[in-house]
DNA sequence: GTGAAAGCGCTAACAC
DNA sequence: GTGTTAGCGCTTTCAC
């Protein structure tokens, strides 16, 4: 492991015979210059095993070439999909993704966009903690794209669970049901809210009863509570926020031999990996996740190659510098049922 | 998401009333200025929002507080252990995580560590899919340490997924079982030599006729195939590379109306989310791959630290440099079995 | 204890 | 078409 110093473009161009000037031009901008002399640069650079300094053309231009994914816990299988898909797409352009865990805690969020300021050149904010002010004023300083938030002037991506619910509450009621719990999210979640709010009406609507249990941490061993307060509720079926908890429903209704779906249908959210794989197969509803993060990578793409089309820079001393046209409304995607063996005709 | 000027050094030692030197003095080792002044300095830099610019320190000191996970493939369950014990390890150290995934290419993973040279201190390469000479020569230019390899002269973290299987096949003959199935992972992968290396002695030594099946790609889908070969083998247990093939071949059998663990025993790899949500629940074995990662995190900081007291830099023109002691073996993490449903007794 | 100045590697004027 | 020069923001000599 031993480290050796790497070639500068002085080395290069020294090598080459010629200014480091040149060198930088015959590397970056091939067309102005001589193109014999290119080539040779070219072809010295190759040799040296030359490597441009990314932190001698971030200082330079303010850009890093570098976006991150700031999310509240990398551990959840929901976000893997939103790794992935930005991923995917940042590479594409030639980015560098960074991986921001918060922890769950705004404080930790704050600080990350706090430090990630100047070392990245954007960021992709998923599931924020924070407040919508403290976002907004976090976009102030740093390119932002949000992912299921809504923050005005902040370009976001949205995924519609909230629509996919009310598809289940009515596949529900076309079995017959008429007493539907919801497991709800942490009081914290923004889409949880979301959610409730487009359940209430929808249940209405469709001469449902809709009972709110919780709240409840969306993890595998809140289910347990939330398969006893369904039972004690007396509904026949329950829709719970996330897979996570829905497998810990699963689990609690086995371990009390409750049949699913005979004894309680259960409707999961977000289809993770595994939701196919439990017995019975959860009905659940699939949002396409990553699909999400690549429209959240290339949002702030185009925001960010529109921003400083070659390293503009003002001078102006007022402190305020770029104002941009901000896009209208967030984007929506739409998410789907998937109608698997958890859920059944009401037992009357 | 309009962008302000970040105030530089500059700002602050003009609207402190001190030069930039002794500002940087202040905000950095602020024992070597007057208690004043500092406190000065440092209320006014705070006033002003001042976040030191991480490109320039960079370009000073060559380090940028930066260290890549690199991978073969996000979407892999099992190296999500790996980015959370990275993550987390880098995180303590103040370093930021940044990913790259290979797409299962030595040609792009080749690419990448060209391209990481310089803008991070250090990687952890995962599951590699390089020869050993080119790894070795990877490490000449950027500080490595590997997962599941032995590279001489760089540092390692064995997981001993090779051990567990011993472990899995022991338990398998204690069962009654005489006729036992591996199906093997793809023909590249270091850890399915290693394994197979381990299994054959210990089914000699054990008196168990070991049948090799495959190789196959470590997938759910490939799981069809493995349990139809694993059934007309006329095996009664079979033990797959990793849990996704398992998975497959779970399904595959229970498609085929093979009871499990009655009619074949099933034994998967790494317990991954997921392997007790099957049913039956997989026998699996159990990697500390998260404690993998922290600690392969934990011998690059070590090294990184070390190397580098306080931003030393060589003026020697030799070209080469450092050359440190290098710790001997790889480490080498135990892994363990975990008996659930999918095994039992050999049906004679 | 503090200021002035050099320089990390690079690109973008500005000469020639 | 190519060389010279300034300067991005910072730390670190070297004077004072």
């Amino acid at each position: 492991m031993a480290v050796r110093r790497q070639p500068t473009l002085r080395d290069v161009a020294a090598a080459a015979g010629v200014a480091v000037s040149t060198a930088s031009r015959a590397l970056t901008r091939p067309g102005r210059v001589n193109a014999g002399t290119a080539d040779r640069v070219v072809a010295v650079a190759k040799e040296l095993g030359y490597i441009p300094s990314a932190s001698a053309r971030a200082l330079l231009s303010g850009r890093t070439a570098t976006v991150a994914l700031v999310l509240p816990d990398v551990t959840n299988p929901f976000f893997f999909g939103l790794v992935r898909g930005t991923g995917a797409r940042l590479r594409e352009s030639g980015y560098v993704q960074v991986l921001a865990d918060t922890e769950e805690s705004a404080e930790v969020e704050l600080d990350t966009l706090r430090k990630l300021r100047g070392q990245v050149d954007g960021a992709v904010l998923a599931a924020s903690r924070l407040t919508d002010d403290q976002i907004a004023v976090a976009a102030e300083d740093l390119a932002l794209v949000v992912v299921n938030r809504t923050i005005p002037g902040t370009p976001g991506v949205l995924l519609d669970t909230a629509g996919g619910m009310v598809q289940a509450l009515e596949h529900l009621v076309e079995q017959g049901h008429t007493r539907v719990a919801y497991a709800a999210g942490p009081t914290t979640s923004w889409s949880d809210r979301r959610r409730r709010e487009a359940l209430e009406p929808a249940a209405a609507r469709l001469g449902v009863e809709l009972v709110v249990l919780g709240p409840y941490a969306p993890v595998r061993t809140s289910g347990a509570d939330a398969a006893d307060a369904a039972l004690d509720a007396g509904v026949t079926a329950i829709v719970a926020f996330n897979d996570l908890l829905a497998f810990g429903i699963l689990e609690r209704l086995d371990a009390r031999g409750v049949a699913v779906p005979e004894g309680l249908s259960v409707v999961g959210c977000d289809d993770i990996f595994g939701s196919d794989l439990v017995r019975p197969a959860l009905t659940t509803i699939e949002s396409p996740v990553e699909r999400a993060g690549r429209m959240a990578a290339d949002l702030l793409l185009t925001r960010l190659d529109g921003e400083r089309p070659a390293g503009g820079d003002d001078e102006d001393d007022d402190g305020l510098v770029v104002d941009l046209p901000v896009p209208g409304a967030p984007v929506l995607l739409p998410t789907r049922l998937i109608v698997r063996g958890s859920t059944g005709s009401a037992q009357v």
